[in-house]
DNA sequence: CCGCGCGTGGTGGAATCCACCATTTCCTGT
DNA sequence: ACAGGAAATGGTGGATTCCACCACGCGCGG
């Protein structure tokens, strides 16, 4: 931790890699660093795989992930990256709700969350609070974390989505995205019968009765938070 | 206003207007687009009243947009645009599957549909193609939507949904609704294999693949309609 | 009368759903 | 430290559904 973050007196910049499947994106993202002086953009990926090499060879000081990739989930591609190389500092930049995803990036070893709403203003703040090794998460959200730490546990009113697994949500996503069994087991190198077991415990915890209502529940979900 | 003082000696650029709530996508399809030096970016909006007053006050040549904004859908502005000011062409560019949205949107009254993973060049080549008088889809989806209209070509700005027969749409609600097979059979003193026949015909007529689009499909319809 | 769409039903093989069960691993509480 | 538990992965077997065809009768327009 002392290599080079000293102090930033004259002209080394933050080097930040961003990972995210949407090719605009990246593009607004990195429009938007480069116009600041002391951050520079030093790569851009839009796969887990490539993340992980870019990650490696690269060794940027911030990276900035998007939680939907095409194969693999960006929460994988975060604790993959923390346990590999701890000291690169992660913001997840998301479509999807904060009150779903922000506190799972975190367990996983993110810094910082910003939803899909959020400004460019706001993206630097963030970038700039996690560089300075301190946590970046919107006021509401920092609000509910506190609040549900000090109180123990879960208070009342909760989406039961909140209560899936990591894998048990990309599974309801999938199945929400108008995907078969089949095509989620292939998009996720897993065997049928575990699909089938995700479906198992998600009809359980959602209280849904069958599969017709499983599906309906993952469609209007995804849309809701799409 | 005043960017349309002067006038350049070649042709004058086609102005674009953007409507996506994310401002980092925002940003990356409006840097693209300024390296075009036939194109221009007039404006931004991220919300449905925005993007109709904008429409109006600047009247674009073409307008880009998402599909899920924050309030309403972009169906729906894709609509009132067609009503308002017929001669905007619209390129729709969502995160969503075109097995889902292209259909509708081109229903709708857009010229063109892109999805999520499209890259740059596909942006450009597809807002070339629309300002050029023609419709731009995917070479898969072009494929898909002319196969299954081999039989009867269908007159632009009819919903496939109001091809159905009553029965058909019957049983899409009820689909909708999250119920079984059985059950539907069950509830309309059918055989199974009747509303199995059923689903077989709304695949064909609302061109989706296979059960889980169909799923997925009736739910969004009977939420959108109820 | 002939075709065509609609409503209804069938067949057979593939895929899935569903209710159980098994293993491993990792975390948490006492 | 050890019991308990949840998570992730996979299996078995029977019921149900999916899917690509096919079949029949009815009403309606040409």
């Amino acid at each position: 931790m002392k290599s080079s973050s000293f102090k930033n007196s004259t002209k080394q910049s933050a080097r930040i890699l961003i990972v995210d499947d949407h090719p605009a994106i990246r593009d607004g993202i990195s429009t938007k660093i480069s116009r600041e002086p002391d951050l520079v953009v030093c790569g851009e990926a839009d796969d887990v795989d490539p993340a992980l090499q870019m990650a490696r060879d690269l060794s940027p000081d911030l990276m900035i992930v998007d939680i939907s990739l095409k194969t693999g989930h960006g929460i994988d591609l975060i604790k993959r990256i923390r346990e590999r190389n701890p000291t690169i500092k992660i913001l997840v930049h998301s479509m999807y709700e904060e009150t779903v995803y922000a506190d799972r990036s975190l367990q996983a070893g993110a810094m910082g969350y910003l939803n899909k709403q959020s400004s460019g203003e706001t993206l630097i703040t963030a970038i700039r609070t996690i560089l300075d090794g301190k946590t970046y998460l919107s006021p509401e959200m920092t609000d509910r974390i506190l609040k549900s730490r000090i109180g123990g546990m879960v208070e009342p009113g909760k989406s039961p989505v909140e209560s899936l697994s990591n894998r048990e949500l990309e599974v309801l996503t999938l199945i929400g995205q108008g995907n078969t069994t089949g095509a989620i087991a292939k998009k996720l190198f897993l065997s049928v019968h575990t699909i089938d077991t995700y479906r198992e415990k998600l009809k359980l915890k959602l209280h849904l009765n069958n599969s017709a209502e499983l599906n309906r529940f993952a469609a209007q979900w995804v849309m809701e938070s799409g």
